[in-house]
DNA sequence: CCTACCGATCGGTAGG
DNA sequence: CCTACCGATCGGTAGG
């Protein structure tokens, strides 16, 4: 008969990986706060910081638990399966990078094409490279642990946030700026910066303005 | 008292993933042949194939040996561990890699930079979309699944395939055909290209070559 | 390379 | 959200 196995009670250690913030007791709520959306947020950006490290089949819910300090069956409270904790994390991401990015276009709706394409890239940039900003990052590497409906309906969010880019890149195919064809144009370019995911380095590498920058000059002539 | 492990015996479904060849006896050397080689090649290209489609940490040591005709520990005695498998595609991908660039270079090597550079481009989009070429986009997609003592073997296989890109992108940006700084131009454009896994569709993408033409315009000035 | 396993881990669940 | 578990799967191994 297999040993029975042995439930971890306290401090289940983190692997060196968070600051340990993990309650001793009861979390004690003040006079009827509701914080169920709280812990929920915190399963959120937990498991989207755990599973850009570590990627999403090599990261268990346990993990994921102990790092918010629950217990190893508790984050199937909030979602039904560790497969929809991803799809949260990556719908939640694509939301919030759609919506800054409507909201930093409409700063310079009446602008130049050539400074709505450096607003739209240097905003890419900090949705991908922004210190706490794992959510895009996890939907952009982690899209082959999709099923099918969930990458559909993910495919729309992603059809829609490209979408802002097509007007902006047609007006500078226009005035020669760019000559590439559109399309291919788009896919190359949004390539290059989801790449940086995977080299940019805070402390060494450049500054996000210069590395939009680098990619204007990259990508644009300069008529 | 758990029910004892069924071993299967033949025909483990290979839930439609290969076109079954797989022996129904004992595989049958001709006259002193070895094919020791030649199995161990398989379980490569094999496990380079379903470590693209599905992801390492989702790919069993037993899918593998299935989709070769072999038991589920056999795998083993080839490789003594399912990481040194993952390192053997990576290291065997990113060689191959190298060759067929040095070997590309080596025709033009009196060449003009604009045409080494269109060279450079073609054949980095042949290594990463060519068919049967799975092997360096396991490289790019499973760096995190890797230890860090061969992360550090195969970052050198990385640095010399780079390194070649280098004396041409500074000979462009000398002649003015490249106007960003070169060592982000490096990482922007392998990034745009490295990408292009992601949505490159054999049936309805354009061909490499109209591929290559499109970077091209993309990356570089008229002068 | 096969046979026959083991120990560990994992996602998930019933009941409170 | 915790307690106490289960069934399945997985990497790996000894011995031939």
């Amino acid at each position: 008969m297999p040993a029975p196995a042995i439930p971890i009670h306290r401090a289940p250690i983190a692997s060196g990986d968070l600051p340990s913030r993990r309650p001793r007791g009861r979390p004690h709520k003040t006079q009827g706060e509701r914080d169920d959306g709280n812990r929920r947020q915190q399963l959120l950006s937990t498991a989207a910081r755990l599973f850009r490290r570590r990627g999403f089949d090599a990261t268990s819910t346990r993990d994921i638990a102990a790092a918010v300090g629950m217990h190893s069956g508790s984050p199937f409270y909030h979602f039904k399966s560790k497969d929809a904790l991803l799809f949260a994390v990556m719908q939640e991401g694509m939301q919030a990078a759609i919506n800054r990015q409507t909201t930093a276009m409409k700063e310079i709706a009446a602008g130049q094409p050539v400074e709505q394409i450096r607003l739209l890239i240097r905003t890419h940039f900090d949705t991908l490279l922004g210190s706490g900003n794992d959510f895009v990052p996890v939907m952009l590497y982690e899209y082959r642990s999709l099923g099918s409906s969930q990458r559909a309906s993910l495919a729309k969010l992603q059809v829609a946030y490209e979408s802002v880019w097509t007007p902006v890149l047609l007006a500078l195919h226009a005035s020669g700026h760019l000559r590439a064809p559109v399309k291919l144009a788009r896919l190359l370019m949004l390539g290059a910066l989801n790449w940086s995911v995977q080299w940019f380095d805070h402390k060494k590498s450049a500054t996000l303005d210069e590395l939009t920058d680098a990619a204007m000059t990259l990508f644009l002539k300069e008529n």
